[in-house]
DNA sequence: CCCGTCCTGTTCAACGTTGTAAAGAGGAGT
DNA sequence: ACTCCTCTTTACAACGTTGAACAGGACGGG
């Protein structure tokens, strides 16, 4: 297995060159590589020594320029180290790969121009479908779109231009999780993750869920008790649940928009010496590992991010293999609620293995 | 900006088209898209409006196919939902982006096979470089490697084989991380981490560091103390932390080689009734931003991972452009150690904004 | 006035691959 | 022996781009 061929010279090894020592011409030596049936035993047994022996691998860009085909997909998603887009990545890296597919992953950062940049085809050619799970752009970027590379949208549900688009029921997901708390005898329940900027189509279908909640038990909502937030890190719902125990000392439950905000804002309640949940119960929302495994650990919205990555491997292969040719899809993938210790006292200091859901 | 030009026909714009309808040559449109100095004003101004209209983009994979450059690197990493190897990744990124790259990103789930495949050039042609975080693969699958592309290495400093490499020096960094433990007065302290696997470089010089900073201190080492897990997620630092407690109930610090490993352990001595630090001081590795707000907050080694990254960048880019013909080179970044309340009583409840270090 | 130089723009070939068409090589049937 | 058919192999062109070489005009210096 050590290089021996390839060490020959500096130059990577070509069909040419195969062809050349095989004594044979280039497209029979393209044959054997592909499998074509028309070779005979013996052609292809020399001409498949001698790929072994000089190490051929095919270039995929000569390949690709033929072809118009690369097998890259670019995945563009706000930011890696975001547990919730790293475990995304993960299952769409493997969708992909079921396909033959390589995924490229880019970070935007939620920059509209970078966001821009991802839909308008910067990449153009390199790539041949993009994953988009855009932060910044709304609709009208979207409509402005200038680019024909088949493109799947996740994680919205606002957009009703002519795009694929793979998500979850925000709404009913949001609902569920405040009827949980309300189910837990709280009523003062808070919100933390609203979003000031017009194009937060997820802040703002959480927000839906969480008023249908409220409106259903009957409870008032007091716009007071939820708190907006510039961005969805630990250090925001931290600064939120300080807001929003200013603003009603008395609160005894928290909706956060994400898990990160949730285990910010148990941090602290944790800090200003409040009982999770026994004085607050706190969900969040996405369900990564980590709310597994904090403390106490955290009751939370879990997305089905397999599913959501196959759905939208799926759509997007349909449309490159021209076998779907329907107008825009809205697919839907399931969520359940893990209810796990932050929200209910009965499963603290059980000891048991932590919690599946 | 909303399309015209484009979309005019199926076909993607190439530079013959905008020739044709700026009826100069295939070589004076590419002159201007690339900027050449010597077109005239009144031509580049014609060409470009061309450009512009049709909304040219050019095609990567014919530029490469003569540049044999794709632009593209390849890092290859175990798992990209590990906090440590998200932010990594996104520091890689940025580095790769200033000087015109893209990443790929590689996901080995720390498989012999997949990392194999990554040494090996399943991307042949496709990316122009690797930089590689092993974990399977050791020193033999290193020394047959079959691939001329450029390749740094990450996170390991025992391969003494001809291979770029960039690190910190783990050695140091859990002698200073067990150091601190030790100037806390703790005695009894355990190490959870270790592998049993042969290729386990990195582990094992950690439990180097760890036995140095006992035997400085006059401290008998006890092997008791040292627990192996397979892997390095949140369940075997629970796990293990169970094991040292079985083994030694009397333990009052732990250095555990990541810290997902010590929020496991955190989070099984919370389940234990054991206090941390009060009972049980806790030291990680990696400071992902997690430990900065867990609770209690998590004392651990911090590695400079922009620099780590940049280091890689570069080595790669001397590699690629041929400035670089030396040797194999072994770079060493910086760490530091974060001080934050799971070692340190005196920061418990002073409820300032989660630690910096 | 001629030559060399600079500027602008062109033509040509090549990167490595694969689809198309067609050329050889046998063999079977008449 | 000739045709026809099948199997195997080949030649050619094309994908879109760019480096090298060069043609032609303008211009300046001797």
């Amino acid at each position: 297995m050590i290089a021996n061929g390839s060490a020959e010279r500096g130059r990577t090894v070509s069909l040419r060159d195969v062809a050349e020592r095989a004594g044979v011409s280039i497209k029979t030596v393209s044959n054997v590589v592909h499998g074509y049936v028309h070779v005979s035993t013996a052609t292809r047994a020399r001409v498949q020594a001698v790929l072994d022996e000089m190490n051929y691998r095919p270039n995929l860009a000569a390949r690709n320029l033929r072809s118009a085909r690369t097998g890259l997909i670019a995945l563009a998603v706000p930011e890696l180290d975001f547990p919730y887009f790293a475990e995304l990545a993960r299952h769409v890296v493997r969708a992909a790969e079921t396909r033959g597919w390589t995924v490229l992953i880019d970070q935007t950062d939620g920059q509209l121009e970078r966001e821009r940049q991802v839909m308008n085809g910067i990449r153009a050619h390199l790539i041949d479908g993009v994953i988009f799970s855009p932060l910044a752009a709304g609709r009208a970027e979207l409509a402005g779109r200038d680019d024909r590379t088949p493109m799947v949208l996740l994680g919205e549900r606002v957009y009703d231009g002519p795009f694929d688009h793979v998500a979850i029921d925000n709404v009913a997901a949001a609902r569920t999780a405040v009827d949980h708390l309300l189910a837990q005898g709280r009523r003062r329940v808070g919100a933390i993750g609203e979003q000031d900027r017009p194009t937060a189509g997820t802040a703002r279908l959480r927000s839906t869920g969480y008023e249908q909640a409220l409106a259903a038990a009957g409870v008032p909502v007091d716009r007071a008790r939820v708190v907006s937030t510039d961005s969805y890190h630990r250090a925001d719902g931290a600064a939120a649940m300080a807001e929003l125990l200013d603003r009603d000392p008395g609160v005894d439950a928290v909706f956060c928009y994400n898990d990160l905000l949730a285990l910010g804002a148990i941090r602290l309640l944790h800090e200003r010496g409040r009982a999770v949940p026994g004085d607050v119960a706190v969900v969040g929302f996405d369900d990564i590992e980590e709310s597994r495994y904090s403390t106490p650990s955290l009751t939370t919205v879990r997305p089905d991010k397999e599913q959501i990555a196959r759905l939208a491997v799926d759509l997007l292969a349909g449309r490159l293999d021209g076998s779907d040719t329907e107008g825009p899809r809205e697919l839907t993938a399931d969520f359940e609620l893990a209810v796990r210790e932050s929200t209910t006292e009965a499963l603290l200091g059980v000891g048991s293995s932590p919690a599946g859901g």
